[in-house]
DNA sequence: TTGTGATCATCT
DNA sequence: AGATGATCACAA
């Protein structure tokens, strides 16, 4: 937390000299440049693990692009779902679950006016979910995994979900992977991740922070 | 090829 | 403006 709380204030152009990368050239063809370089700084392995990135601390890092208002832009990405695998795994021992538990959120300064180079990184506060948001969380993954169980995944919209929803997640559309239908027969579906919705992590930063509206 | 890092681009 | 569906780069 100590060296978390200590990039407040920098600049991506101060951080990417400090950790020794270069900034990309085109940041909007390389939307995981900040997510990159803020574990570098703060010392991730891997950044293609499918468990959390600090295991030993249980938490999970994610940045979070703000506007200068402080709220978020987008959604948050949480993980991948195998569309065949997640009809059995209820939400105690879900992955989904498992990456929430503790996330270490890195605000990041972003709004059009603001070159990439200097936009600045925010106060790291460290979230784990309280006995209300889980309940949101859980009653969303119940929902949404119960119409992957029945074989709806292709009629499965983004505006399910109050909290967290489920979106495509892939290269392009063209792309397809394993799923059931309704019988539990092989199908195909383009891939789907979880994220969590924008409204609700900044709801969370105005807990956190005390925003006023 | 798959999962993680996300933001982009368009529609409502 | 905000949300949805689409897309881009990188690592293992």
């Amino acid at each position: 937390m100590k060296r978390a709380l200590a990039l407040a204030g920098l600049t991506l152009a101060e951080l990417a000299q400090r950790v020794g990368v270069a900034l990309p050239a085109e940041p909007r063809r390389d939307k995981g440049f900040v997510g990159r370089l803020l574990e570098r700084a703060l010392g991730v392995k891997s950044s293609a693990s499918a468990v959390q990135d600090f295991p030993e601390l249980g938490i999970e890092l994610k940045t979070l692009p703000v506007d200068a208002q402080g709220k978020p832009r987008e959604s948050t990405f949480v993980c991948h779902v195998d569309l065949v695998r997640i009809a059995d795994c209820d939400w105690e021992r879900s992955r989904v679950r498992h990456k929430l538990s503790r996330v270490l959120f890195l605000p990041i300064e972003t709004h059009r006016e603001l070159p990439f180079a200097q936009r600045r990184i925010g106060s790291a506060w460290l979230w784990s979910p309280s006995a209300d948001e889980e309940n949101v969380l859980r009653h969303d993954y119940d929902d949404l995994v119960g119409r992957i169980a029945a074989g709806e995944i292709n009629e499965l919209r983004a505006h399910v979900g109050q909290a967290m929803q489920l979106r495509p997640k892939a290269a392009h559309a063209g792309v397809r992977t394993r799923s059931n239908d309704a019988e539990g027969a092989p199908a195909s579906a383009h891939p789907r991740a979880f994220y969590l919705r924008a409204s609700f992590t900044g709801a969370l930063l105005q807990r956190a922070f005390a925003l006023p509206e």
